[in-house]
DNA sequence: GCATTGACAAGTG
DNA sequence: GCACTTGCCAATG
């Protein structure tokens, strides 16, 4: 595989330091394609077959909802993942979202 | 090659 | 704050 757009994206995800989350629209946007969020999504089931595997458990959507944690061969392990690095999850939403948020174009400067 | 679906995001009511 | 619609691109049938 040449530098694709998922390349890009498993970069960025396996940049993300322990007890932090991002968006989709952040790492698309990191990547000049914030328009193509959901190629984010793509990427992260393609995630399983790379590697490494990149954390996707830290890659949550805008609203920091654990959209995917069903596509995980232990959806209950994502959680417990999170909360184990120190990010609180209620609901299958990660609950101070915004103070773990971590912006990949902090990495990428 | 066309139609449907999808781990999303942003805008509108 | 929630529900619906549109855009965007790739994978699958």
């Amino acid at each position: 595989m040449d530098t694709n757009f998922y390349e890009q994206v498993y970069e960025i995800v396996r940049l993300i330091p322990k007890g932090r989350v991002t968006s989709y629209g952040a790492i698309a946007k990191s990547l000049g394609a914030a328009k193509s969020s959901r190629m984010v999504g793509h990427a992260m089931l393609y995630s399983g077959l790379s590697h490494p595997k990149v954390p996707a458990h830290r890659v949550v959507n805008s609203s920091g909802l654990l959209t995917g944690k069903f596509h995980f061969e232990d959806p209950n392990a994502m959680q417990e993942l999170l909360e184990k690095e120190g990010i609180e999850v209620k609901n299958d939403k990660v609950v101070n979202f915004k103070k773990v948020f971590w912006d990949p174009l902090e990495e990428i400067i």
